[in-house]
DNA sequence: TAGATATATTTAAATATTTGAATGTTTCGA
DNA sequence: TCGAAACATTCAAATATTTAAATATATCTA
């Protein structure tokens, strides 16, 4: 994982609403709708849909398109791959 | 640690300046002075105390004055914290 | 003590991010 | 097929961040 990709991530794990929804996938269950994000966060549908698109672009989440419907997991690989990252940075 | 500080850490990690700090940590010893984050990073000094000021409020880093000079040491607790809070997303 | 060195702060400009209104696209169901 | 539902995109406004010039502060040294 290279430096852009880890400011990228970081970038990504930077805002209270993003962290909310990653926090979701362990309080609910494995996967989450979008438009159970919707309900979750205080802010209207384009703003939600701004934040996913953040935390997909990171990689931090997969998505899956069901219909109209769109499920969301969290990509555990990628995560794992950043925290590698940040234990690297120890000497 | 509580979400405004996964915010704020994530932040002070999303800068590819600040990146750039910390692995000095690894790759020369184990504290870098002030001088020698001017000298590694392509901005001016005011620049420089901006990026370090970030980590520093993020207690990322840990800053202790000789004299004229400011030397950094790597805050391996809160990295450890941050991490911790990484994993925990982990279902 | 005066001047130099190391770092911080203030200020302003440029750029990026966040947010919501309006609107677009896709898909479902009647 | 038509209307509704789910989600995305565009646009503009508000806010935050990054950067450097100018300046300030603290400390060392001659």
């Amino acid at each position: 994982m290279d430096n852009k990709k880890i400011e990228k991530i970081s970038r990504a794990l930077s805002d209270a609403n993003r962290i909310a929804i990653l926090q979701q996938f362990k309080k609910r269950k494995d996967c989450l709708y979008c438009a159970e994000v919707n309900d979750l966060l205080d802010l209207t549908q384009p703003s939600v849909s701004h934040h996913l698109k953040q935390l997909v672009d990171a990689d931090l989440l997969l998505s899956q398109k069901e219909g109209r419907n769109l499920k969301y997991v969290l990509n555990q690989q990628v995560l794992d791959e950043y925290i590698a990252c940040l234990n690297e940075l120890k000497s």
